[in-house]
DNA sequence: CCAAAACCTGAAGCTTTCTTCACATTGTGG
DNA sequence: CCACAATGTGAAGAAAGCTTCAGGTTTTGG
């Protein structure tokens, strides 16, 4: 389909030559279609990015909240280590694609995609760890805003550095360790 | 001073219109200079942002640097703390800047800039963590890892939600809570 | 007080980019 | 096979930005 296509290519700009380069003509050029085409699904460029993020954020908001219905009731252990495991996997399968969106979305007015993104996962992360069976918190809340904070922004840290296989490895592990921890620190 | 003028300039025009609107004429006219004058002090725009990054990052570095030496010799438990307050207040005190800057660096070519800063922080807090009077690590660079990449990432993802005062405060409690609790785990 | 250096000015050239629109091509239902 | 809708084309207009440079102003040091 033609707006996948450019989708693809906006990726594909993006990732080889950065936010500056990505103009409309190149982004037509890649995808094979004339720039009135574009503006044929798109009202302009800024729309365009919006809407490649949207999409994005879209598909990974519904994994992590198949990943929290399958660990709805389970102990929160093995909850906290999927929630990671699911993050952290959709983040680093298409790395390339991660990084280019990351770098995309920061010239966008993105608090609206941003916040509804965050509010849809925290719903679902709240719900599983409410269930869990040994669920028992002062402040349920609270600590799954912890949770979640420390989770996505370590991931995204982790992005930054250019860490080998070795560290990233070592890093989730330790990363469950402390969430581990901390779940036995704040419940009850 | 001149230089100081444009640079917040520069700051200014990127809280107030964003990425997109940071061109050399608005900043000259912010800063009551003309572009003439920021092209003798900076050869092209991307110059001048980059050079702002740095100049943020070298005093960001420098302020680490101040607390990883203040506590050499504590014990593990302050440290850790005492890092998380000093990045976390270094972010804060003028959130829009780091706002502000966080956007800005997104279309650089950062990562030669990222790096050094990072390799610098990691060489100071490194340091601190080994001298600590309780320090017994079965691997001390990936211990220092794993916290740092956990705080900073915690902090920058904390910016991006619109967090309440209070929400801040309980999650920087429970940052601590986790470094410590993960701390005690990994010692011998 | 003066000459040289340092610093500043801002209109104009050049380039790049976004966006439009009149027209061409392709697909569809009868 | 035809008429009509949907889709695609890409040259050109309009706007905006980056950068230069010839010349003005201020500072410095002797």
């Amino acid at each position: 389909m033609t707006v996948e296509a450019i989708f693809e290519a906006t990726i594909q700009v993006l990732l080889r030559d950065g936010m500056n380069a990505l103009t409309t003509t190149r982004v037509a050029e890649r995808a094979g279609v004339s720039v009135g085409t574009m503006y044929q699904y798109f009202p302009n460029k800024q729309a365009l990015v919006y809407a490649l993020n949207a999409r994005y954020l879209d598909a990974l908001a519904a994994r992590i909240e198949v990943t929290c219905q399958e660990q709805s009731g389970a102990p929160l252990g093995p909850m906290v280590e999927a929630l990671i495991e699911t993050y952290w996997t959709a983040k680093t399968e298409r790395a390339d694609i991660t990084q280019a969106l990351y770098r995309s979305v920061a010239e966008l007015n993105n608090d609206a995609l941003i916040h509804a993104f965050a509010d849809r996962v925290d719903r679902a992360t709240t719900e599983m760890f409410s269930s869990a069976s040994d669920a028992n918190f002062a402040d349920t809340s609270r600590t799954n805003l912890s949770l979640v904070t420390v989770i996505y922004g370590t991931v995204r840290n982790a992005f930054e550095r250019a860490l080998s296989e070795r560290e990233v490895t070592d890093l989730k592990q330790d990363l469950k360790t402390m969430c581990r921890a901390y779940l036995a620190n704040v419940t009850v």
